[in-house]
DNA sequence: AGGCGGATCACCCGCGCGGGGGACGCTCGG
DNA sequence: CCGAGCGTCCCCCGCGCGGGTGATCCGCCT
């Protein structure tokens, strides 16, 4: 039995969604909210498994409203039913700790379907709201254009030995892994700081790590006494 | 008309999807490929509306293949089909510039909604795969805890000190910043490598970047003559 | 009063590192 | 065929760095 809790100020809507998830035979409605503040103290004492809960809302909005439960009553998920796709509404959301972000132009099934996802305990969102959560998620920090040019001047060797110096590694370290001389490393490390125009290793490891190429990749290196 | 190629090494798994797809009116199957080379050569020249990716595949995986052809045929949309939810797989393939990521465990309706969706410029994921995306959105990568109480064992200038390290500068660099002399910088070094258990200023701004206290920060300090 | 930790400075020592060369063999493509 | 680029190796030199140890001053707690 998935036990929910509806909040939104619109008597219209909230009278529909009840309408429509009372048919359903494993869901109980346990109570209603017409304002953030009802909702997390509703949801508070009637511990539901899903609020639904509009963005719009008079006293405390939809996401201040989240916010608050998921930390007034965790394992209350969240299920964000609104009609705008607005990035703001959207990031708010999830960061404050909502399940689900779906929007209410939604087929009556896909609602029902939703809160079962949402009580089952995986995650959803509308599929347009899905690429804005991707696209934002794809582009983090782009490495500067210049750095990453440059780092195509290395040679296959090079950039294998640029890893290993970001890695932490001494040049000696380097050599007895990739089982040649500690001369060889020094020689391959000075063109590398040559060609990237760097002053030392140490301005290697942050040339790796802003060009990404060291972001929680097998990373290591350091943790070896 | 939405125009689907098909991609995936198993010709059984390919003849149920376009058993699958073919029923749909609005759906016509124009190619298969079962490698990750055959799909990118003939995704460039059929330039299908969505292709529906295996990740397991011979010659070129499926994360590999989305890559280029999302270089190749801009506007070919990826939809990935996939029996596992490893990590790995949902983040390379969106990196890689997937409009889609779904478990092949989903309904035959599910899929084809799917496609639809995607062939839209929609995105979609599987809910347990959006249970991921949203949490590593949300939460970017949590530095190691170890490495967190490391960090409160140290003080403030020894923080201070630490940030100036991370950014690639010299002790003597540090020392004219902070108007104290060299062999003050080169004591608060010290200290922090036996705080932090590190061997050397290398491996402070490793540490530095895993713990994140380096992370797109008003770095700078490479980048000067 | 004493004690303690933080911040500042000092010295010596040994080593790793980076800058400056040069050498050899291999594999390409012209 | 020969040069270019790459990968491997060698030399010397100077300096920055880290380890070890100790000193001084200040503020804070007891």
């Amino acid at each position: 039995m998935t036990r929910v809790l509806i909040a939104d100020d619109d008597d219209l809507m909230r009278a529909g969604l009840v309408e429509l998830l009372s048919g359903e035979p494993e869901i109980e409605i346990v109570g209603e909210a017409s304002t953030g503040r009802e909702a997390v103290d509703r949801a508070r004492r009637l511990r539901p498994d899903v609020v639904l809960m509009d963005v719009r809302m008079p006293d405390l909005d939809g996401i201040g409203a989240t916010r608050e439960l998921t930390r007034a009553a965790p394992g209350v998920r969240v299920l964000i039913l609104t009609t705008f796709e607005q990035d703001d509404y959207v990031f708010g959301s999830l960061r404050a700790g909502a399940s689900g972000f779906l929007l209410k132009r939604a087929r009556p099934e896909e609602l029902i379907a939703a809160v079962r996802t949402i009580a089952r305990g995986d995650s959803l969102l509308s599929p347009s709201v899905t690429r804005l959560v991707i696209d934002r998620m794809t582009q983090q920090p782009m490495p500067e254009l210049a750095d990453q040019a440059k780092l195509a001047l290395l040679t296959r060797r090079e950039r294998e030995v640029l890893e290993q110096v970001a890695s932490g590694l001494s040049n000696r370290e380097i050599a007895t892994k990739l089982y040649v001389e500690e001369s060889t490393i020094r020689s391959h490390v000075k063109r590398i700081l040559m060609k990237l125009e760097l002053r030392d290793r140490v301005q290697i490891v942050i040339f790796a790590y802003e060009t990404g190429m060291n972001r929680s990749s097998g990373h290591e290196g350091r943790e070896n006494g």
